[in-house]
DNA sequence: GTAAAAACTTAGATTGTTCTAACAAAATTA
DNA sequence: TAATTTTGTTAGAACAATCTAAGTTTTTAC
C-alpha cells in the first residue's frame, strides 16, 4: 500500500494533470511544498512501483494503477468535505484541512458508510465530482471563467481551488455555486473581468480568480 | 507537536499504567509490536523531551506534560468510536481500527464538533471513561471481574480491552455493559469463574475474559 | 545560433523509526 | 549464593523522506 506521502504525490499529480496538458517535477515540487531532488526521487520510486511513467527530462504522467490509487485518496478526500458540511455543521471553508488528513485513512467501510448517509452524492461542496469506489472521475469540469468571453453567460459550477482564503472571499463576494454570471468585458492588461451577478451590476474579478471559477455556458 | 509514533508510546503508556502499577521496556515493546532496542531509544527521545520519566534499567513513567498529550490522544480515540457507533451505525467490534487512525488528526473543532453533536457523552462504547479538552480523566473504573469472589453480584461497567474478537464474544454470550453478573465459584487450577446472568445460569469464563471485565459491586 | 535562464540530475548528508547482533545488568530460581 | 533467565543497553545498519550544493540538460530569448 502506499505510504500518505506516496498518496500526496499521486493527488497531486492526478489534480495538476487534470488542469495542465503536461507536469513536470517544477509544478508537483510548487505543489507539494517539496524541493526538485526529493520530487526527483520521489518520481523515480513511483516509477519503479509502476505508479507514473518519467523518463528522464520529460513530463511526468500517472499510470493506470496510479491513476486508480489518486482517484480513491481524492474520493476519501471529497466525500469527507461534504460529511464535514452536511453532516457535522461546518463551513464550506474550513473542512479543507480536516479532509486532507482525513483523506488517508485506510477503510473501506468508513467511508461506504459516509457516502451511504449521504445518499451517495455526486460532487463535493466545491462542486468537484467524486470519485466512484472504482476510482472513475466523471467528467471534470473544464470550463475557466478566464477562458470565456465577453457578453457571454455562464453558470458557476465547481472551484479549481479549496484553500481557506479563496472560499472566504467567494463567501464575501456572494459567488456561490449555480450563480448566473454575465461576462460585461475583460481588461487586457492584467486579464481582469468585470462581469454581473445577482445584485452586482459591475463586479472586477482578478485573473488569479477568474482562473479558478469552472462554469458551463448556459443555453441561452 | 508530537509525532504519530510518538503519540503511540505514549497512549500505551497511559494505558499501561493504568493496567499494571509498574511499566518496563518490556511491556511497552509487547504492546507496541516493536522491538527492545527501538522502544529504548524512543523512551530516551521523550524523556529529552520532557514526556516521561526514565533512568536506566528503572520502571517509565508520564511526565505531568507526557500524560496531557497521552489523554489528549485517547479523548480523540473514545470520541471516534462512540461517533461511529452512534452516529454512523457501526457495531462496537468494529470501530477499534478507524479510531486507531482518526485519534491522530489534528483538529481541534473536529473533535469539539463530533463531541457537541453527540451531547458531550462521558464514555466510549466500551464503558472507558472521555477524558475531557483539558487531558483529565475522571477515575477509571479499576475492579476486574477476575478480582471478585464467590458470591458477589456486581454489574459489567465497562471493559479494559476493545479487541474485535473480545467484543464479538462478549456479544456472543449476551455480555453487555450493564448486566448483573453473580459470581458461583472459581475454579483454583486456571482461575476461571463459574458465573450466572441473564438466562446463563451457569457460565463458564475463562481468566483471560475475567481480566477485561471492569464491574461496580451492587450494594445489595 | 549562442548566451542566459529554467528545469533537471547526481551526490552526499540529515532525521525519524525501525531492525539485528552482541553484550551487560537485574531478577529469579534452584 | 551461583547459575540461569529475563530485561535492558550499545553499536551499527537500513529505509523513507527530506535537504543543500554542485553540475548538466533543455528551453527561452536575444
Amino acid at each position: 500500500m502506499a505510504s500518505q506521502t506516496e498518496e500526496n504525490y499521486l493527488k497531486s499529480l492526478f489534480i495538476l494533470a487534470n488542469s495542465s496538458n503536461v507536469v513536470n517535477l517544477k509544478e508537483l515540487s510548487n505543489s507539494l511544498n517539496v524541493k526538485l531532488p526529493t520530487v526527483n526521487s520521489m518520481i523515480n520510486n513511483l516509477r519503479k512501483q509502476g505508479l507514473v511513467n518519467y523518463e528522464k527530462y520529460k513530463p511526468i504522467s500517472l499510470t493506470e494503477s496510479g491513476k486508480k490509487v489518486a482517484a480513491k485518496v481524492i474520493r476519501k478526500h471529497r466525500l469527507t468535505e461534504i460529511f464535514l458540511v452536511n453532516n457535522m455543521g461546518f463551513g464550506w471553508e474550513e473542512v479543507h484541512d480536516i479532509a486532507e488528513q482525513v483523506e488517508h485513512i485506510n477503510s473501506t467501510e468508513f467511508f461506504e458508510r459516509m457516502d451511504e448517509l449521504m445518499g451517495f452524492p455526486k460532487f463535493d461542496p466545491h462542486g468537484s465530482p467524486i470519485p466512484d469506489k472504482n476510482g472513475i472521475v466523471l467528467n471534470e469540469f473544464k470550463l475557466r471563467l478566464s477562458d470565456c468571453n465577453p457578453g457571454e453567460k455562464v453558470r458557476l459550477a465547481a472551484l479549481s481551488s479549496d484553500s481557506s482564503d479563496f472560499l472566504k472571499f467567494l463567501d464575501k463576494n456572494e459567488l456561490h455555486l449555480g450563480i448566473e454570471i454575465k461576462i460585461k468585458s475583460v481588461e487586457p492588461f492584467d486579464n481582469s473581468m468585470i462581469v454581473s451577478y445577482k445584485n452586482h451590476s459591475s463586479k472586477m474579478l482578478s485573473q488569479v480568480v477568474c482562473n479558478r471559477l469552472l462554469v458551463e455556458h448556459l443555453k441561452a
